[in-house]
DNA sequence: TTCATAAATCAGAATATATCGATATCTCAA
DNA sequence: TTGAGATATCGATATATTCTGATTTATGAA
């Protein structure tokens, strides 16, 4: 947990809304039917969540995942991200064990 | 309660030790006889623990206030800045519900 | 009223972040 | 083996942040 890392990467409000999103996959489109078995969501869907450019997603999932908040699973020509709620948790108790 | 003011104001590895010291006056030196009763910490004391100069730290104060992390006081020629409990309290809540 | 001190504000240089379009890489399918 | 689609990476520009020293603004004391 680098607390340094995790913070930098939640001071952006896309990114926060994408770890909020990716609480419930029901926030995206359906997954096609080959991937009904796979967790996460794949980039396309988060890019057209957030309205923002294929290069900056691509570019803040890996801030996210270098900061220990998602994982990504490669299958196919697709990544699948998900939330790491564990790193997440531990963020948050980090937070307070700093601060209270 | 900003949680964009507040993420950034924390955003920083400085501003937050200066949070984590204000949490514990013996963390400063004495205060002068005559503050003895006032609360909080003076700016230049803030200054000394953290090794930034003087504009720096004020500069950091102002968006620590701004953010609503801490109060001042103005005493004469000093300003005393404290924590603001309740608002980390917040804060850290506020993750929690966005995050959690 | 004038001086010294504490803090705030200003102007500026260096570095980091946000965001894009273009290009490269990887993988499936024809 | 070629093409198309999904991601990742690159290069660039605009904006924001960090941090400084110099200056300004209080305020208390001589």
């Amino acid at each position: 947990m680098n607390i340094e890392k995790t913070i930098t990467a939640l001071n952006n409000p896309t990114r926060r809304n994408i770890i909020g999103w990716l609480k419930d996959r029901s926030n995206f489109p359906p997954a096609l039917p080959e991937h009904a078995d796979l967790e996460g969501v794949c980039v396309a869907f988060i890019q057209e969540k957030a309205g923002l450019s294929q290069s900056t997603i691509s570019n803040y999932m890996g801030l996210l995942k270098e900061a220990g908040l998602v994982s990504s699973e490669r299958h196919g020509q697709f990544t699948f991200y998900s939330r790491n709620d564990d790193a997440i948790q531990a963020f948050l108790s980090a937070l307070e064990k700093e601060f209270l």
